[in-house]
RNA sequence: GUGAUUGUAGCUCAGCUGGUUAGAGCAUCAGAUUGUGGUUCUGAGGGUCGCCGGUUCGAACCCGGUCAGUCACCCCA
């Protein structure tokens, strides 16, 4: 038998740590319950006709495909054969292939919404938190299947929606102890205006994947890019006029208004920034959001039409984007219903929980699960610590009996072990005169309860 | 998809220019210690050095291949 093994990018979520990845997802949860969103779950598997031409040239590559069953079938061999010579010419056929593990969760409600529109109330809000699969090499930070936790609304085209996600994330954000948390925003609209001045929108694309770099490789890489991507001397001045845009959000609204004046779009965008920045900093509290204006984002996934957001980690533990989102006004017509806006946002789970472990921001109350451990000192004494045991557990406190009688030595350790936080210790003279002797073992005192008393005393 | 790098005990690693029975710390188990753990001391178990092949009198070490992990680029959470 070869050692076992998982695939690559993984992994298996022990105690401790699944302990504290629902931390995480409950946190999130109640934030998101807060401000009206419903749980939604769809299937791990999608049709590929559904995930394909979504996530652009890059990420349909990376989709995972889940091969046909009966591939096998004799009747059926010249079928797959010549299917199969088409899957070597790198495209794709329902002959081989026609289902594929699901790459975001916003893909999947579009078609959710799409095919249960009659029924939905709008506008929709819901918040879904999967695991979601990507066909990528896997690296620091960057898994093969990873859990994605979004929220999103459909069926309004309020900038009020915009604002609440800004509140979203700071106050997910703060709960988790993230308190300089970076949040970025930024609009394709104003995008979309500056590929309109450097010669058409077609360049956008183009456009965006460079500049969205340059915090990475510096302004003359940028350039150079811009540059191998078909740009002019011209244009190129143009964007490098815009990327040096800078100062505090004030300053930067000052100064794109001047370099977008002619561009409608340009001047849309710029509003609706102005709203969401203003909006979303009035109404918060207890702090003030970390909400700044970067116009070199982008994001990568070519369906946001308007305002975009991007959730950075604390730069000094090189993390990265642990979330992001925005508004596309269009998500469901790729489903056939169109007219149907609507605006998301998601938190990369896998990586704050990273970010938590770093900066060693999980509480402790997280790793603690039984709450006393009843030591079994022999077949008499253990009768009445097990009597004790479930009146201890009617009380809602999660508790456990040593299995086997043994040497408390050996006792202690495993309440070490497990974190739990007392031992209570019930031997003949304690039988005798009704009480036990209950450890706390992180003080390392110990004091005589009551039987009676035990359970008051252990909710405490 | 491209490039780099690592693979020795359960874990983290050492192992000199190839030389005989491959080491340490932590962890585990037993004892010092018959009802009070985390300290200390003593002892024990545990490895065909990722796998296959080559060079050599001799390979953990050199060479080729292969598999697996990690990191970076692309892209992205």
């Amino acid at each position: 038998m070869a050692k076992p093994n998982i695939p690559q990018g993984t992994r298996d979520f022990g105690p401790e740590v699944v302990r504290k990845r629902q931390y995480i997802f409950n946190t999130i949860k109640s934030v998101f319950e807060l401000y009206g969103f419903q749980p939604l779950e769809t299937p791990a598997m999608e049709n590929l006709d559904t995930l394909m031409g979504k996530y652009g040239e890059e990420g349909d590559k990376l989709i995972f495909k889940i091969l046909n069953n009966g591939l096998d079938n004799p009747a059926k061999h010249q079928q797959a054969k010549e299917d199969f010579e088409k899957v070597l010419q790198g495209k794709n056929t329902k002959g081989i292939t026609e289902r594929a593990l699901k790459y975001d969760l916003t893909i999947p409600f579009a078609r959710y919404v799409a095919m249960n529109h009659g029924q939905l109330t709008f506008p929709f809000k819901r918040y879904q938190v999967q695991p979601v699969w990507r066909a990528d090499r896997p690296q620091k930070g960057r898994y093969r299947e990873f859990y994605q936790c979004d929220a999103d609304v459909v069926g309004s085209n309020s900038l009020i929606n915009e604002v609440e996600f800004v509140n979203i994330y700071h106050q997910a954000f703060i709960k988790l102890g993230l308190t300089n948390y970076d949040l970025r925003i930024n609009s394709r609209k104003i995008l979309s205006a500056l590929s309109e001045l450097c010669g058409g929108a077609d360049k956008m694309t183009d456009i965006t994947i460079a500049i969205d770099k340059l915090d990475k490789i510096g302004l003359d890489k940028v350039k150079e890019e811009l540059s191998q991507r078909g740009l002019n001397g011209d244009q190129i001045s143009i964007i490098e006029n815009y990327l040096n845009i800078n100062g505090s959000n004030e300053e930067k609204l000052t100064q794109i208004k001047t370099l977008l004046a002619n561009s409608g779009t340009g001047k849309k965008g710029i509003e609706e920034i102005e709203y969401v920045l203003t909006s979303s900093t009035q109404n918060s509290n207890p702090q003030t959001v970390n909400l700044s204006i970067d116009f070199t984002l982008a994001r990568g996934l070519n369906y946001y039409t308007g305002i975009i957001f991007e959730a950075k980690a604390p730069a000094e533990v090189k993390i990265g984007s642990i979330g992001g989102g925005g508004r596309y006004d269009d998500l469901t017509g790729l489903f056939g219903v169109p007219n149907v806006p609507g605006a998301g946002i998601s938190f990369g789970v896998d990586r704050i929980y990273d970010v938590l472990e770093e900066l060693k921001l999980f509480p402790e109350t997280v790793a603690q699960g039984t709450k006393a451990l009843f030591f079994n000192l022999g077949l008499e004494e253990s009768k009445t610590a097990f009597r004790l045991l479930q009146q201890v557990r009617q009380e809602g406190i999660a508790a456990e009996i040593f299995h086997e009688q043994a040497k408390m030595d050996k006792q202690f350790k495993y309440a070490e072990k497990k974190n739990i936080p007392y031992v209570v210790i019930i031997g003949s003279k304690e039988i005798e005169e009704k009480i036990c002797a209950v450890k706390d073992l992180q003080k390392g005192e110990q004091q005589k309860i009551p039987f009676e008393e035990l359970a008051t005393f252990l909710s405490k």
